[in-house]
DNA sequence: ATGGGGGCCTGCCGGC
DNA sequence: TGCCGGCAGGCCCCCA
């Protein structure tokens, strides 16, 4: 599911529950996600206060006053959702408990964050906030799309060379780190470029011109709250609206958006997953 | 080294 | 109404 602007909603939405706060209770509902949680987790959260919530990539990472760093990954269909009140005014109930919830935060300000995620591909793990870096999953991730390290250059030489279209070059996260399949197919049809052309066979100058547009695809979606699909919900539960302004994803046979484009949105599959792009502007 | 495909899970949707 | 196949926003791992 979440992508990088999903992924920073929901961070921008935990903030006000969660940074600064301190975690009264942790309740863990089961012993793993995709992989087992760390040791102790539930003791090694509890009482700890939350000093910066960062996102990198799409891990949304919780730095703690134990000098630990408390890793979530959403995966496919994770949300966080915040219920109750973090400034203790209303009193408001919590809702019941859900399926699929497994982890559930008290903080003492009053708020409850509950992870819920059904299909369970997303991940929790603790580590040193020292080390975090170091970790076997943010350690060979690509430079973050809206950070200074990304820029034209950088993403012409990681795609220099490389045989795989340019579809399966922008999902791999060692490249540029953050972009899902959707948002892959977006950048991809605003710089009009076709997700079947090799990555190597790209000019420098498109290359260049496609970094442009993937932050302006992120931002703008950020600006947007996110996508809905399916499971996704913002942190307090509304939906995001990006998702009416998809170009391409998920518009098969629908008409070409591009300004004196007669094409039809056309869904392939590369590497198993859907492409969607418009064969008559994107080459 | 690089690229492709399988697998992990549950839920939903469309077709019969 | 019910069953079944296909599909879904991610990503690790194995194989060629």
């Amino acid at each position: 599911m979440p992508e990088l602007p999903e992924v920073e909603t929901v961070r921008r939405g935990l903030l006000p529950a969660m940074e600064g706060a301190v975690i009264a209770r942790a309740q863990v509902n089961r012993p793993d996600l995709r992989w087992p949680f760390p040791e102790n987790m539930a003791a090694r959260l509890t009482g700890q206060r939350v000093i910066a919530l960062r996102r990198r990539s799409k891990y949304i990472l919780a730095d703690l006053s134990s000098g630990e760093t408390l890793l979530i990954h959403l995966g496919m269909s994770g949300r966080m959702t915040v219920s109750g009140d973090p400034l203790g005014v209303f009193h408001h109930d919590h809702p019941a408990a859900q399926k699929h919830d497994h982890v559930v935060f008290d903080m003492a300000n009053g708020a409850r964050i509950t992870f819920n995620d059904p299909r369970r591909f997303g991940a929790m793990d603790l580590m040193e906030t020292a080390r975090a870096d170091a970790h076997p999953l943010l350690a060979k991730l690509g430079p973050e799309p809206l950070g200074n390290r990304f820029d034209e250059t950088c993403l012409a030489d990681a795609l220099a060379g490389r045989k795989t279209p340019i579809k399966s070059a922008l999902l791999d996260q060692r490249i540029v780190a953050g972009l899902g399949n959707i948002y892959v197919c977006e950048a991809l049809f605003r710089a009009r470029i076709s997700p079947r052309r090799r990555a190597g066979n790209l000019s420098r100058a498109r290359a260049a011109g496609l970094a442009g547009v993937i932050r302006e695809v992120l931002r703008d979606a950020i600006e947007a709250g996110g996508s809905s699909l399916r499971d996704f919900r913002q942190a307090d539960g509304e939906l995001g609206y990006f998702q009416h302004r998809f170009d391409v994803y998920d518009r098969e046979g629908q008409p070409c958006r591009t300004a004196g484009c007669t094409g039809t949105i056309r869904r392939i599959v590369q590497s198993g997953r859907s492409s969607f792009y418009c064969t008559s502007c994107q080459r």
